[in-house]
DNA sequence: TTGTCTGTATTGCATTATGATACAGATCGT
DNA sequence: ACGATCTGTATCATAATGCAATACAGACAA
């Protein structure tokens, strides 16, 4: 195992976030064999990380099955991130509107790396579940909010995203093409936002537009589902 | 300074969600020095901490104020959050279909210890920027969620949260009488939903209903805000 | 300049986390 | 009922690891 980062950093913290991150959609609530085996950690210090987060308030531990599970501390944290991220006490206001004039789900995504996350999401219509929750990551270039980002930066930029960021398939028609992509990227460079459609869900269709800081660049986006045909196109420009 | 735990507890673990527990919502961004006299810990604890949250990707750093700030990765652990918490599967679509028919802003909170937490929130109108985030955490007693919560428990144990759980003023005319309190939540055990006014922001009214599980207890709380008067209940049995 | 804030880097020491080991309570298969 | 094999829990000697003091550097004000 390689050795990190010498001297200013502290180990057995970043096994304990490594315990954290073990938990995910599909890994809910975890024994301590689980962590183990997760993680690679050992089992000791499995013992030791858990019962210290568990002390912590920072997991739940279920007292018959004593198997662990992420606490509502896991909220405040998103609470927290709310208000220190600048561009949402400026948007939620008119997201909020927005979704109330067009009674459709409207969600507001943040680049993070090379994927989106969904800030927010104001969910109006059933959808699947996932789609109603915020936090969620997605690769960037898979979505109609990360290719409008994209968009607004410098060309090179976005071509380097296009080839190398991270691709996944969510439905038989998710577009997989490197170079597709390429041209949706540029095509909402020219229109100022974008479309997908059964990307992420079938029968689904997106609309997004980018969220510009001073310098043109985005610093977001909104993104619209709709399910039937709706031709619309929304302009959110900040500052 | 006492010991906490002795042998099965990993102390830079703790100190490390000390530092990111420091943000709140009057402190979105906090610089080493900050963090120092937030935590109370050594400068050179704090750096190091501070330094192996921030190449884990807990703590984004602004490359000139060499700030620090709450990362996406607070997200994705509310994401995860979402996914562990089986109310919130089960509730959504309720919340969203509830959300549509009121017009009116939803919430769905959970007890944790003696304090509430939202988890979910649809609002549908502009109110104060703090109502529109899930996590956010208030005493159980001062909201109607809460009231109607410990109301589904035993007399003994409602009586004992009116009279010890904390207490916060928010508005000229919150509740701070503790036996007024203790009646209403009586009110609540008898009526099966709370309505509270003017406690939390003023010309607000709350209506909460309890989610029950199969003993009978509360599991969660359905909440709606109102401005005008609607004369409305809603019973939301689970299981 | 000088002074005092920052944030960053280094080092020797001993506190602290480590992981092997042992014990105990379930659950399982036979 | 019985070992066998999973769990989760507890203890302990060792040394690795985090510690706090120290020194350096850049920013800003007086």
């Amino acid at each position: 195992m390689e050795k990190k980062q010498n001297t200013l950093f502290v180990g057995a913290l970043a096994k304990g976030l490594k315990l954290l991150r073990a938990f995910d959609e599909s890994h809910t609530d975890l024994s301590l064999s689980d962590l183990v085996q997760r993680t690679g950690l050992d089992k000791s210090a499995v013992q030791r990380l858990a019962n210290t987060l568990h002390v912590e308030g920072m997991l739940d531990k279920d007292p018959v099955t004593r198997r662990f599970r992420p606490s509502h501390a896991w909220l405040q944290m998103a609470y927290a991130y709310y208000w220190s991220d600048p561009l949402i006490a400026r948007a939620m206001p008119r997201l909020i509107e927005l979704s109330q004039h067009l009674g459709e789900t409207v969600n507001l995504a943040e680049l993070s790396g090379d994927h989106i996350v969904y800030v927010t999401r104001l969910p109006c219509k059933r959808t699947q579940f996932a789609a109603t929750l915020p936090g969620r990551r997605l690769p960037a270039i898979c979505t109609a909010a990360g290719r409008v980002i994209l968009s607004t930066f410098g060309r090179d930029e976005w071509e380097q995203a296009a080839r190398t960021g991270p691709l996944i398939s969510m439905t038989p028609r998710t577009m997989l093409d490197r170079a597709d992509i390429e041209a949706l990227i540029e095509k909402a460079a020219g229109e100022g936002y974008s479309v997908s459609r059964d990307q992420m869900i079938l029968n689904e269709i997106a609309v997004a537009a980018p969220i510009r800081g001073m310098d043109g660049r985005a610093v977001g986006a909104v993104q619209c589902s709709i399910s039937a045909h709706t031709w619309d196109e929304d302009s959110i420009a900040t500052q």
